[in-house]
DNA sequence: AAAAAAATGATGAACGTACCTCAAAAATGT
DNA sequence: ACATTTTTGAGGTACGTTCATCATTTTTTT
């Protein structure tokens, strides 16, 4: 009446219960013939094998490394506490996380990190950085040692990474960009992007998505130059003012990225607090108190829990050669405003 | 070095593994002061027991019923699928589901659905059903006789229900609002809001939202009466006709729950594709083809895959007296425009 | 202080799987 | 037909917990 277990599937398939074994664990030393038996056996009987009772059984311990940025974003230190967060729950469950804050910026720092992590002792990897071909290479030598490897909130889409947890930031952008069209008043005027560098792919990806929008739907909006703060808040006040000061009539601030606190803080300094139709992205303290008081009209964000949850859970699959649930590691692009925060 | 085991807690206690065990399971026949001794014992090595081993050793099955509508909306068929479709997947571990379509509008018939439920085999229910005094006196019943329930979608906040899955509806109708207001062009015109029925809670609450947000930030914005086509196409293409001769100026239409396709299909032949701010809840497979083409400006929705699996964490875990983690099993009011549809 | 009751201990079998060893059987090469 | 190699079987122990039984100790009652 109950599940099949392995000594159903010896019985059906009529071999011992050690053959089942080897073959379900893939050990050696079995005929292609005997295979072929218990795979047929395991067909019939809808066998399924109890993923709690083997991981008990080996007393299996998952260990996950995550690369992180070492930079002093919000956005990151709340993956972090997130991080942390979760190491508390069921959800962790014999598995021990390691954070690895890392100067992402440079491709031979990440690659020297990942390099020594200890395929023995570590089951998988999800990296948060830009994608270079260094990483690239040390990806692939990674998977070669057997390791999970994901790419976590950036993409490195031409890595042999297993699994991409993150949000489409072209798609992110669009999003921004019709938002801003259809909050803009009359869908007209001028929007200024603020990017924190535009070096990294997921700003080039935004901005891409936030222009081909507006140029196609909103021909009355004017995208200006994108400008630069590189997370130097001094910077991005004089940044802001020459912005103003060259196009007093400035209607829209699109934020591609961090810097949201220097930026909102100008902002406010220069008077400009509910004149302007301000989007930005990541849902932070900072960003969340903005978007309450009204001083930023919506803001563009990925559940930093789910983020993590999805990695934890995409890296055991991979680990285990179990199967994930697309639906469930499906990073959602949510738009929040005052009204549907939670 | 490993995770403390019931051996170490009873080495550390002092006590037998038995009483450990005791003590553990909360079974009788334990002195207050030997409880203690475990407890303190507890927390001393911090030990969290193994649920997968737990549940092995008593084989546990967990078995939960879904009561959901039996109407034919898109949305509880969609809802159906996520069931279904999580049942093939190790979210579903060691449980079996069952659906019983109800005609939920009569509190008889679901109250004698849940009386037919067999505590001894029915570990928790999810209920989807407006609130009534015979389901709340229902509800006492079920955890009386020692069942894990939870109200699903629509919330029965008066009830002894141990959890509610769904949305705030109130703020859901603050979004739409703001986005209407928003999206209007000139942020004003007349707004024609359209429910299947206004009896239903869920209705109620949104309009109510929406009603809010519009007066206090959106003066030039008229909301027009609520008209109810109580899921008849027919009559919906007959109140909306009506509705357009009385108010040839209407500039945009606000659908607080089902009936989208015979909406959408009205203003279709009515010849309004894109002239109006349409706003509808739910996204499906119509919804959505509206979206991508223009005929509807926003979905308001929640993900129907992130509704079941939590309905079945948040069951499983009262089942077994475990924490949930309330940040995993808070329910979205998700925007989705044309650029973020997943 | 004896009897009754309550609390605790000791032990072992389960749950479904992994993994090890040793022996037996079957297939292969010569 | 023999030796050799490969494949298979039988059996046991382990993982961390539950649960039942029975024996023993401690506490309470009379």
């Amino acid at each position: 009446m109950g599940k099949p277990t392995v000594h159903d599937l010896a019985r059906e398939a009529g071999v011992s219960l050690a053959t089942v074994d080897r073959v379900l664990n893939a050990r050696s030393g079995v005929r292609g013939q005997t295979v072929d038996k218990v795979q047929a056996a395991i067909r019939k009987l809808g066998f399924v094998r109890d993923m709690s009772a083997a991981n008990l059984a080996r007393s299996r311990e998952y260990s996950f490394a995550f690369v992180l940025p070492d930079s002093p974003s919000q956005f990151v230190s709340r993956l972090r506490a997130a991080l942390h967060d979760v190491a508390e729950t069921q959800i962790a469950d014999r598995t021990t996380i390691k954070i690895f804050p890392v100067a992402t910026q440079d491709p031979h720092v990440v690659v020297q990190v990942l390099a020594g992590l200890d395929p023995k002792h570590c089951d998988g990897v999800a990296i948060m950085a830009p994608e270079t071909p260094q990483l690239r290479d040390q990806v692939a030598r990674l998977k070669a040692a057997g390791m999970a490897v994901v790419a976590f909130v950036s993409d490195q889409p031409n890595s042999e990474r297993d699994h991409f947890i993150g949000i489409n930031n072209i798609a992110a952008g669009r999003t921004a960009g019709v938002l801003m069209g259809r909050f803009l008043p009359g869908n007209q005027g001028k929007v200024l992007v603020v990017a924190a560098s535009m070096l990294a792919r997921d700003s080039v990806e935004r901005r891409g998505g936030f222009g081909t929008v507006l140029a196609s739907d909103f021909p009355g909006v004017k995208v200006l130059p994108s400008v630069e703060a590189h997370d130097d808040p001094d910077r991005m006040a004089q940044i802001l003012k020459a912005a103003f000061a060259a196009n007093p009539d400035i209607a829209g601030i699109y934020a591609l990225a961090s810097g949201n606190q220097a930026l909102l803080k100008t902002l406010a300094d220069m008077g400009h607090s509910d004149d302007l139709v301000v989007i930005v992205h990541e849902l932070t303290p900072v960003t969340r108190m903005a978007l309450q008081e009204g001083r930023v009209a919506a803001v563009i964000t990925q559940d930093v829990g789910h983020l993590v949850r999805s990695a934890l859970r995409v890296l055991r699959a991979r680990s285990d050669g179990q199967d994930i649930v697309p639906d469930q590691e499906r990073i959602r692009i949510e738009i929040m405003l005052r009204e549907n925060l939670p």
